[in-house]
DNA sequence: GCGACAG
DNA sequence: ATCTTGTCGC
């Protein structure tokens, strides 16, 4: 599929806040979003060594000097990489895009997509991190999902704006966050039975649900990325993960960024 | 001021 | 996120 960066890429940490902040009005939490979508893909992200790089957390010093991760040209059928190659503080990645068919939760296509970091890990602006290898491996993508299921949050996000609502409104496709743990909002845990719920609540706003997917595990945070309500978010969530605790398309798409990151030759 | 902090 | 052995259970 195609789409276009509505924004330059930040090269520090208080500009990744600034976009946030003004592209957060853009999302659409209401919805009500696809009712009955025939394709949801998950996409996950895989990282060599343990994932760190450089640039702690240190307040006021760049997060990384200006780096050209993000693709430039769209290579019509070339297998990208987020260019620059071995440099000091950047760690290689690897996106894995499954799409199913949402009935019988089929692989119809795949994608993946390697590179390197392009921003340290900072809570609140992980987007910035993993969204330039993602959107390489969409663009991968030949057919065009319903839904995208994103491992993160979505509005419960300090900004209203994680991952999932930051790839929703750079695709313009409905897209719900899928967490295996809280951030933003705090809730009680649910009964232990499969799809019972809580709300996750910061302060008197419903940022999102914690949803139980199987009776004996931990629960997961379901947050609204874009053009989907957070009934329909959950529901859709939940007929995903007909067994284990993450949705079949999180799991797929997790193991195949492990495996393409495994290929690049590390 | 101190701790917590999606992956 | 990633590094890992053993262990409990279907």
């Amino acid at each position: 599929m195609h789409f276009e960066l509505p924004h330059d890429w930040p090269a520090t940490e208080a500009e990744a806040i600034a976009l946030q902040v003004s592209l957060a009005p853009m999302v659409d939490r209401t919805g009500p979003g696809p009712q009955e979508p025939r394709l949801i893909a998950g996409l996950d992200v895989a990282y060599a060594g343990d994932g760190r790089d450089g640039t702690p957390t240190t307040a006021g010093s760049p997060p990384l000097p200006p780096s050209p991760s993000p693709s430039l040209p769209p290579s019509p059928a070339a297998p990208m990489a987020s260019a620059a190659p071995t440099a000091p503080g950047r760690v290689r990645v690897a996106a894995g895009i499954a799409v199913l068919d949402a009935r019988s939760l089929e692989v119809v296509e795949t994608a993946t997509a390697v590179g390197f970091t392009a921003f340290p890990y900072v809570s609140g602006l992980f987007a910035f991190r993993e969204l330039p290898v993602l959107l390489d491996a969409l663009r991968a993508l030949r057919t065009v999902p319903d839904l995208l299921l994103c491992d993160g949050q979505g509005v419960a996000h300090p900004r209203r704006f994680g991952l999932a609502c930051h790839l929703g409104v750079i695709t313009g496709l409905p897209t719900a966050g899928v967490a295996k743990t809280p951030f933003t909002g705090s809730s009680v845990l649910p009964a232990d039975e499969r799809g019972a719920w809580t709300p996750m609540l910061d302060g008197d706003e419903v940022v999102g649900r914690t949803l139980r997917t199987r009776a004996g595990v931990k629960p997961v945070h379901v947050s609204v990325g874009h053009r989907i309500d957070l009934d329909t978010a959950c529901r859709h969530v939940l007929a995903a993960a007909p067994r284990y605790r993450l949705p079949e398309t999180t799991r797929i798409a997790d193991r195949l960024s492990r495996d393409a990151l495994a290929s690049a030759i590390p």
